[in-house]
DNA sequence: AACAAAAATGAGACTTAATCTCATTTACTG
DNA sequence: CAGTAAATGAGATTAAGTCTCATTTTTGTT
C-alpha cells in the first residue's frame, strides 16, 4: 500500500481518487505550496470544488497546515509526523516560501515568553506563527 | 490642527474628507480593527472603493500595517512613531485582537536567530511577524 | 462478487472581498 | 478664484471560496 493511501487509512478516511490525487502532490512538494498552483496543477483532474473539500478533509485529520503569504495568497502544507514544529520564510522577490527550523535554544526562550505573556494578558495560548520576511540573494535558485 | 490632518500634511498627502474620516476611525481604536468593521463604521459616509483606495494611500505612506485573522478577515492598524513594534494575540473565542509587546530580552534573542537564519538561507530578512493564537480566560471582558 | 446505504464527487451557480471604470466632485497652485 | 490634477462615488467586474444537487464511487454485508 503506497504513502497517500496509508494516510488515508490510518485515520479513517476513505480513499478516493481526489484525495489520492491531492496527497500525492502535496508529497512531492518539500516546501508549501499556494492553493492556486495546487488547482492549476490538479486541474482536468479534480474538481475546484472537490479540491476545496479535500483540504478540508486533511484539516479535519490536522495533516495540514494553511497560511497566507504576505499578498494574501492561501498556502498549504502537509504536517506529518516527521514533520518538525517550523517556521516560513517568504522571499518577496521570487515568491518562494521556505520552511525553517529555529535553533530549539531560541524555541525554549519563545516557550518562556509565551508564558508570562499567557499570565500577563489571562490568555491560553494554544499555537503561535513567526513568520520571516524578506530576499533571497543571489545564490537562491528561484531568483537566479 | 488637528491629528489627522498633521499626519496627512506631514507626508505630503492631499486631505481629503475620507481620508480624514478614516484616520480618525484608527485613531480611535487601540487595537487593530477588521476592514469589516471599518467598513460598516464609515458606511453612507465613505465608499467602499474610497475606503479600500484610502488604505492603500496610508500603506503607501508607512502608516498601516495590514494582516489577517486566522479566519482570514483582513485587519488593519495604524503604525506612527509611538507605536512601537509589537506582536497579535488572536482569541478565537471573541474575536478579539490584542497588541502584544514581548520582552525586550526576547526580542533580542529573535533578532540574533533572525541573523542566524540570514545567513543560513543566505537571505535578507526584512521584517518579521510574529502570531499568537489562544482563548482569553474568563476574566477577558469581551467574552463575558 | 453483487448489493444497498452512505459518502464523495463534478459541474456550475452563488457569495463576497477587493479591484476597476468612468463620469463627477474636490483639492491644490499660481 | 480659476484651471488642472487628484480624489471620489456608484456600480460593474473579478476571483477565491462555498454551496447545491444530481450522479458516481466507496465500503460493509452477505
Amino acid at each position: 500500500m503506497d504513502n497517500s493511501r496509508k494516510i488515508l487509512t490510518d485515520r479513517k478516511v476513505s480513499i478516493t481518487n481526489p484525495r489520492i490525487l491531492v496527497l500525492e502532490e502535496l508529497l512531492g512538494t518539500k516546501n508549501p505550496i499556494t492553493v492556486d498552483e495546487l488547482l492549476s496543477k490538479l486541474e482536468n483532474k479534480v474538481a475546484k470544488s472537490t479540491l476545496y473539500r479535500v483540504l478540508n478533509d486533511l484539516k479535519n485529520i490536522n495533516i495540514l497546515n494553511e497560511f497566507s503569504t504576505p499578498d494574501n495568497q492561501s498556502v498549504v502544507e502537509l504536517i506529518l509526523e516527521d514533520h518538525t514544529h517550523h517556521h516560513h520564510l517568504f522571499c518577496s522577490d521570487c515568491g518562494e516560501i521556505i520552511d525553517v527550523e529555529m535553533a530549539k535554544e531560541f524555541e525554549n526562550k519563545l516557550s518562556k515568553e509565551i508564558k508570562r505573556i499567557e499570565k500577563e494578558f489571562n490568555f491560553i495560548i494554544e499555537d503561535h506563527r513567526l513568520e520571516l520576511f524578506g530576499k533571497c540573494t543571489d545564490l537562491c535558485l528561484n531568483c537566479k
